[in-house]
This record gives structure tokens, sequence and C-alpha cells, in this order.
DNA sequence: CGCTAACCGAGACGGTACGTCCAGTCTTCAG
DNA sequence: CTGAAGACTGGACGTACCGTCTCGGTTAGCG
């Protein structure tokens, strides 16, 4: 994460192990249990070596899921707009299930109370995500599938904030139909006319 | 929280006192510094006391907004549905506010990983609120300004959902213009003709 | 101990179950193990009931010894000398006896650091002991089987003190034939010419 | 005590200022009021250190001692064996001494109830001076001091046992001139013939 | 024979110390 | 002369008892 001293001499058999260890104890204890020391004696490594190359615990989680999951940069295009939305929402959904286990939701919990580590998790994790889903909503205004002065900010808050919502207050993720819903709700009101005025006055 | 030992002899004076030195702490260090141990110094009280009332320090923070932020059971009815839901939003937004001191914030971090505490958070500072917003959708309904079929947990998701969303990716609140293009679209997304099948095959 | 508030209205069943619940706890978990919560949760009594009538848990240890274990004040007297003095030492034995669990151990550790404990252990368990063992021996002056200007102090000091050595360095508490060994010793020692200054010189 | 997790690393500094701070505090409060609490503060040495060398305050005031007294392995040899049997028994007295806030007395009194704590006392206190003890005794019998068959466990009984009985009694320890009889007597007690059966019967 | 003072149980209270855990830094030693 | 192993300070954790202190609710004995 930021600075590395001198990136050249890391041992990467360490980094490896470092992350298994990580990816280990978090599936036993979830991500509150986990602990620096107990990943350094997991992966027999000194606790010095850990935070030679990563600022908290929260970092080593942040690049064991950078390196799972990475995102695709050009997003799926199967022609049809809503299920391709379906698909980008989902994979997110699986990031934030189960709720009292998953590593993701831990992260979020963590950066809530740690700038820094928001920060890393938006441009490593977020950023790349929700330029995919934009590309992907920009690609649908060129084939006319929405209207070109669609808001795509209000569409992003729209169709992933259900998502948050519901992790925040343990509500559960959308089930499958439910999520149908919501995305024909959201594409709804990016191309209904706007019914003159409603409420933009102000 | 729950079932008090003996609340009869409880005493009042130390509650208080605890929870001003917990509204205390908070605003000094934010959620993330506040401890028990500090609390019950300031508080001038032993730990014990507070252990014996509260599972955790969640608990006693959760005390505190409860006592707040109360919610009038009654929804504002200004007969203007989208002002009202600004209304609504906007006291969430500000339980949300500012991102690194609101104890809101601490509060449902804390939940991501202790069940115990989400389900008293959902139960007594959530769902009233959310009770409230139903209703004055319901309301709506009633007088027409919403379609008898509209569906209410959709629009809890899309119009609370951008707030957590930017609370956990740390994207800031949303502005007015945008809350008002906010609820414009979910106005519309509700009001809006269904178009025939569009995303609700499968 | 000491003086009571006011005695006549003491509830002896109260003061009965206290000493019980301390015979039981004490041979439960052994002194140390013994806490006054402890006691008045088993016996079913206000913790300030005793501390009304006890300053400490000493002080009920003490009692409970006291009850059990009263001394007649007329010594054995079964015309042999060492007979007796075998059955004096035999006693106290008893109650140094087990190592680990015996009441009056603790006792004794508790009164090495509070001097109150220590003169009420001294004045009631103690002092009864000392003259009875002291009157035996005046008695064998009397007929002759010791000398008349034995010192009934030194013999107090030769034949006691091993025991308490013994206990205070675990070295396990003298056998039958050790202790024989020891009176007749000490017998000798209070029966033998003073061999002319010997270590009297100073 | 026993057995450290890796001495090679320990450091010394922290151990002395641990010892120190223990001798201190021992000094200032008596052995009752001294907790591990106040060793660590004093000592600027967090409580983890103390634990991870020594498993109960007494193995740290143990260790104290051992420090302070290490006993010449040679016994002294005046020549005399009253003067030098005195001077062994005045060093224990000194040790016992002063009866409320020696060291030593309040270490007794934890080893009463602690079976580990009084293993080491007895190995690393204890046995060195009896092995003196016993050493000066023996060459008592080379010299013709003593019969060649005194039985020297009576003796050792006979001799350091009254400074037991009177630490645990709170009698006070014996002043010179009742020392000096204590020793007569148990020599004559040694020397005397035996009186053809006494109290050897049984 | 009813008042009132002390008892009684229950257990909350402010405290002190416990022994544990983990964070993050610093030191030692082996390769 | 690097880096693993791990000892170090620091500080919060949650627990256990301490001895004190209300609470109401009996009793007991005096007036």
């Amino acid at each position: 994460m930021s600075k590395a001293p001198n990136a050249a001499r890391r041992s990467e058999s360490s980094r490896r192990a470092i992350l298994a260890a990580t990816e280990e104890l978090c599936g036993e204890g979830g991500y509150g249990r986990l602990t620096i020391e107990a990943i350094a004696t997991r992966a027999g490594v000194s606790k010095k070596t850990i935070y030679r190359w990563w600022p908290s615990k929260g970092a080593v989680v942040l690049e064991l899921l950078d390196e799972a999951a990475s995102v695709a940069a050009n997003p799926p295009d199967s022609g049809d707009l809503a299920t391709d939305l379906r698909a980008l929402l989902t994979e997110v959904i699986g990031l934030l299930t189960p709720a009292h286990s998953s590593p993701a939701i831990g992260l979020i919990g963590e950066a809530l109370h740690d700038p820094d580590l928001a920060r890393d998790l938006r441009e490593r994790l977020i950023q790349p995500r929700i330029a995919t889903f934009k590309e992907r909503l920009r690609r649908a205004q060129e084939t006319g599938q929405l209207p070109a002065d669609a808001d795509l900010d209000v569409a992003l808050d729209l169709l992933y904030g259900p998502l948050y919502h519901r992790m925040a207050l343990h509500l559960g993720m959308p089930d499958p139909s439910h999520l149908d819903s919501l995305i024909a709700h959201v594409l709804r009101a990016l191309t209904a006319p706007h019914p003159a005025g409603a409420a933009e006055q102000r």
C-alpha cells in the first residue's frame, strides 16, 4: 500500500503467505476476530514484516479482496441493459454476502472510522466498479436505450444504494425478483419523461 | 439493554452521567476513540455499573441516540409528498453527518460485526423511521399522489439506499439539489406506467 | 466479633447459615477461594448482615473454628507426661492438616498481615491451648516429673515450634515416631542437669 | 520463575526495574499492599512483561529475597557451636522482622495457599539454609561436640521451630537471652544420654 | 397493642486489581 | 546487514470482590 520502502527486496513468498493466512483466518473467525498477531503467526512471519508493507489489517484484507476479485475493465454487454445491470449488481451482492463473515463488509465497517483505509478501498475496489458501471450506461445512451441526458450519478445511487442500505441495516440482500423490480423501477425513472417540474422546483 | 436485572433500583443519576459522558467523549474523539473505561472515569462511575446495564459500548451509544432523536410517530404531512420525503431524508442525513465523528455511523460500523447490537439498532432506531416513512407513503396512496399498487419497499430502498451507499463508500451526503433529483426520479419511477414487461420477465 | 451493635436482635438462624456456608465453601475451594460474596449467596443472607457482625472473612472463619474445636480448660492427665503432651500436640496437628485446605492455616496466613485478626486468633484459639499446655507442665512440676525451675516458655517453643515450622515451610507434619522423638528430646532438655554454663555465657 | 520462554532475549533492565520497584513498594506499604499493577507502573514496565516472567507477585518477591540474601554455602565455623547456631538463627530472625512489613513473612503467608509458590520458596530460600545448618551440625559431630548419633532433623525442628511458631502466632521473635536459652536446651537434648526408654516406647 | 427502631434479604454502587489481549515499536540473533 | 522471531510499552478489555449504601419488608420490645 502507499509507499513501499523498497519494493525490490520484498519477499514475494512472505506476501503470499500473509495473504493466504489472512484468507484462512477470515474464513475461520470472520473479519472481527482477525488480528495482525494471528496473521503473523499463521503465516510464519514476523509482525514487523506485515507492518512494513501494510499500514493496517484492513489494508491486508483489501489487498486480498483486490487480488481475488479483479474487475473486467470492459463491462458485460449482452445487448440487454437490465440483464447486464443485474450481473453487475449480483457481483457486488456476492461480495457483501454472507452478512456476518464477509471480509468486504468487515472492511467497509473499518473504513467507516479509518479515512486512509476508506480512500484505498474506494480507489482500489469501488472506483473500478463504478467506472465499469457508468461505461455500460454510457453505451446504453449511445444505443438509445437510455436518454442522452439521463443522470448517471443518480442511477448509480439508485442501483447500488439499496445494497448498502440493506447491508448497513442488516436487512438481507434483495432476492432476485426484488432485484429485478429495483432495476425496472430505476430504468423507468431514467426513461420516463420529466413531468414538468415535479420535484425540481426549489 | 433488554432485560434489566432489577430496573427498580437502578440509579437514574448514574445513567444520566454515563450518557452525558458518552456524548462528550464521542464529540471529543469520535466513536472510534470511545472506550468504556473513559466513559466510566468521566462519569464518575464504576465500569461494573456500565456493564451491569449495557452489553457493549455500542449499546450505550444507541441509547444516547435513542434519547436524543426520538421520532414523531406521525409523519410530517405538508400536503406535498416530495417536501415531506425531503424532510425525512434530511433527518437521516443529519444523523449520518459528519462522516468521521457521527456516533450513528460508528454504531452502524460496530453493528456490522455485532448481530446483537444490529438487532437493537434496527429495532430502536431504524424501524420507527421506516414505519413513519411508509405511513407517509400510504397516505400518499390514499390521496392518489401515488398509485395504489406502488411498491413501498422498493421506494424505501431507492430513497434511503443512496444515503447508506454514500456513507459506506465515503462519497459525501447528497447535496440538496441532488437530493431533490433523487426524490423526483423515485417518484417518477413509482408513478410511471409499467412499460409492459420491461424487466419483469424472469 | 468484638462489639455487636445489638446482640439481642441478632438472628441466630442467619448466623448458623453463615457459619455453615463458610464451612462448606472452605471445604470446597479452600480458605483462599473463600469470599464474603460467596458466603452471603450460599447462606441466603445479605452481605450487609455478615459485615454487621464480623469485620472480615477471617473473623467468620475464626468463629467457625472456635465453635468446632473448643478446648477443655482442664488438660488431660493420664499420669504420663509424654502421653499427655502427645495428645495436646496431636490436636494441633489435626488443626493444621491437611496442609492445603485447612481453614486454620488459611487463618494463620491471613493473620500474618492483619493485626486485628491476629489478636483475635491469639486470644480465642491460641491462648487457651497455651494455658492448658502450661497447666499440664505445672502439674508435672508438682509431681516432680519436671524440675521446679524448668522454663515452661522454652518448653512451649520447643514443642509447638516444630509444628508451625513445618506448616510454614510445607514440610509435612511430623509422623508419630518423629513426634515421640521430639517430645523425648524436649523432656530430656528440660530434665538434664545444666552443664555448668554451657551456652549461658553471653 | 522456572522455565523462561526464551531467557536469551530477556531484558535485564526491565528485570532490575521490576525488582527495584517491588522492593520500594514492599517497604512503603508492606507485602499486603503490593500489587502487580503498582509494580508495573513504578517500574515503567507493562504488566505483560511481569506476567511473562513470573507467575505471581509472590514469585517476584521471592526472586527479590533470593538476590538480596544469598547464603554462604559454607556455614560459619568459629569453633563454638552455640555461637554459630546463634548466628544462623539470627539471620532468619532478621528475615522475619519486622512482623508486619517483612516481605519474607508476606511470602510465607502467600505460600500457605499457593503450592507452587511454596515449592519455589522451599527450594530457593529454605533448602540452602537447611543444608548449611545441617553441614554445621555435621562438622560438630566430626569434632565430637555432638554425638555421632544426634538426630539432625530433630535439631532443625527444635531450633528453627520456635521462630516460625512465634511468627505464626505474632508472639515476637525471641530476645537474645531467650535465644541462648533455646540453643542451650537443644544442645543439652542432643548431648544428654538417652534415659533408657523415656518416651521411646510405642 | 401499636410504634418505632433495628433487624433482615437483596443487590446496586464506586472502587481496585486482576489476568488477558492486541496494537505498534524495538531488539536480538541467525543466516 | 537483512529479516524472522519475539520481547517490549501501553492501554483497554471484561471479571471478581471489596466494603458501603439504599431499598422495602419483617420483627421485637417499649411505652
